[in-house]
DNA sequence: CAAACGTGTCGGAAAGACTTGACATGTCGG
DNA sequence: CCGACATGTCAAGTCTTTCCGACACGTTTG
């Protein structure tokens, strides 16, 4: 994970499910290490992947550090998934219709 | 990519280009493979682990394949982000407030 | 049927990600 | 100040991914 990707960000299920923690609020670092069975400084290199896409945002409050989500971070992903989103809602109204629109082949 | 995990797959730049040729119509592997300065066994591979993840449908047709978008694979990214995309559009109605949010902090 | 075509898969090399244990840095309490 | 605490970072091992060249398999064409 070296580059700043959003999508390899969220390719790892720790990380995904470390940012659906986070929604309940912001959360120290020990906090989120202990919900998981990973050493602590695996869970540390997790959260420097998700800061450096750009999902969460670190303040420093003494010698904790608190975590929370970025509201920015994610609008990457919506903006790709959007018009997809629109593509299978055209086709999903009729599901019937996906299934015959898998027959036209160009031979 | 031994998982079938939907993320994981779009995790890969050239997965997420494969998608969104994708997007214009069903595609023959080697048509697609020809968009690409890849071998054509790198292509071939990407798609396996597209369509294990569900993203996209193999229909063959004679000797050759077609690959076309499978409406219902990006369901699983939009409902996970759908929770997060109502808090960050809770929070960027006013962006300010999201600064100032930075700064609660509980010693 | 034999040659040409479209494509998948196998073996291996190079690169990268994930994890862990040990160490470094900065902060709080007495 | 000194020890305890919260956390980040480094080095190294292991597993995974990605890519390529070569080969295999089914399909079409002559």
């Amino acid at each position: 994970m070296v580059d700043n990707d959003v999508f390899s960000a969220l390719a790892n299920p720790v990380r995904r499910e470390v940012l659906g923690l986070l929604r309940g609020g912001p959360m120290t670092a020990g906090a989120i290490a202990g919900r998981f069975e990973l050493s602590r400084p695996a869970v540390s290199e997790h959260l420097r992947v998700l800061r450096l896409a750009g999902l969460v945002h670190e303040n420093p409050s003494g010698r904790k550090r608190y975590y929370e989500l970025a509201p920015e971070g994610l609008t990457a992903v919506s903006a790709w998934l959007h018009p997809f989103e629109r593509y299978w809602r055209d086709r999903l109204t009729s599901l019937s219709d996906v299934l015959d629109a898998d027959e036209k082949e160009q031979p």
